[in-house]
DNA sequence: GATTTCTTGTGAATTTTTTCACAAACACTT
DNA sequence: AAGTGTTTGTGAAAAAATTCACAAGAAATC
């Protein structure tokens, strides 16, 4: 995360196991090709497109490779095709309901953050133990109650969840959302969350990002 | 990182080099010391302590290897000097200035996001191409124009930016920014940054996370 | 104060990730 | 159709990160 927070072990049932920084680095790839195909480009060396990406022409190979063979000898991979195979591998295909728990400062910018939708994902509801609150933005998913979860989860087929909540309820509402059957939580809270191991948690910590980048730039 | 999204390679001209890694589980580590402290535990052993951070303890003791040996064997580490230790090495103990450029949605969260402070940060102005425009929520800190960047970094001896304009004029922002002396960016538009090899790049991107979840959740 | 118990610190082994190096495959030119 | 020039795909090597295993050191107990 990157290299960043994620420690959860990478398991994958069927297909090939694809290291997860590999997984990352494909996530890039797409939008890089996606960039390629609106300016009209329709083939693409692997170091053209690992340096748009910021790695080395190898290490794209070898993470494409984890998954299939594309490319042309001589010439390059075709970024219609490339991109269709990533997507097919990530999953993108397919849309991602996710639901959002708790609409704070930070919560409330993400369910208005138009960066999901285009990428597969749409934030279908908010979750706030004070849904009425008064708040300073109008969004246009509903906000419930903690407690509309369990059914909404449910009846919608949810897997996935943002939370954005205080760390001093975010285990808790975490336990909750394991639950109810979530599989898979972006957890903004900063506290390691303990789940089951099927559950997958990907941290977003911005203030250890930029405790992170002070370090480095001191010499 | 997520194990998460960042490249850019890892130097220190002093000090010994510690690994990427380490320095985002050191992070972890102190807020997790952090709350051992606010429930009065005096005294945590590297078990207890890797087991609060979600990592193994012989990982704990080989970051903490990298600069120093704090703790008694038979006893474990005391958390107020570790913490400090930890503090230290990181050089969070002195609080940095930040700026914010790009007042969207997302940005506005951020501003206002009291994450920051309570870490050694602050987010001391803001910046946009339109300073002016009407937006849904009082901040504290001022907004101006871009054309007021230099002289502002300049004067507060600024190094660290949050970028969060729109991925079309990320590029252009981030060279502004590298011109007037940044050397840290935390970088939220989900394009690849390219940089002199001193400025340190952080991306966060919210649609990656969420795709990386997805695609483990699914067997 | 001797003994037992606990926990750190660390060299070595292992695992994972990245990079190298080059043969194989294809395109393009003549 | 032969020859030349690219670029992929990949086994092998190197580098980096993690884990193991255990000696050394300190506390606690008797």
């Amino acid at each position: 995360m990157p290299p960043s927070l994620n420690f959860a072990p990478v398991k994958k049932s069927s297909r090939p196991i694809i290291p997860r920084k590999t997984i990352y680095r494909l996530s890039i790839y797409t939008r890089c090709l996606a960039r390629l195909r609106e300016n009209g480009i329709g083939t693409v060396s692997s170091e053209a497109l690992a340096k748009a990406a910021g790695v080395k022409p190898t290490q794209l190979r070898k993470d494409l490779a984890y998954f299939g063979t594309f490319g042309t000898r001589g010439l390059g991979y075709d970024v219609l095709e490339l991109s269709q195979k990533i997507s097919d591998e990530l999953g993108t295909s397919r849309l991602q309901p996710v639901i959002l728990v708790g609409v704070g400062h930070l919560g409330l910018a993400l369910v208005s953050y138009r960066g999901f939708e285009k990428e597969g994902f749409e934030i279908i509801a908010a979750f706030d133990t004070d849904p009425g609150r008064k708040r300073d933005k109008k969004i246009s998913q509903p906000i419930f109650g903690i407690e509309a979860m369990p059914k909404f989860i449910a009846e919608h087929n949810v897997k996935m969840a943002i939370l954005s909540v205080p760390a001093a309820v975010a285990q808790e509402v975490a336990n909750k959302l394991v639950e109810c059957g979530v599989m898979g939580i972006l957890n903004f809270a900063p506290i390691v969350l303990a789940v089951p191991e099927d559950v997958m948690v990907n941290n977003v910590n911005l203030a250890i990002e930029l405790e992170n980048l002070s370090y480095f730039i001191q010499g």
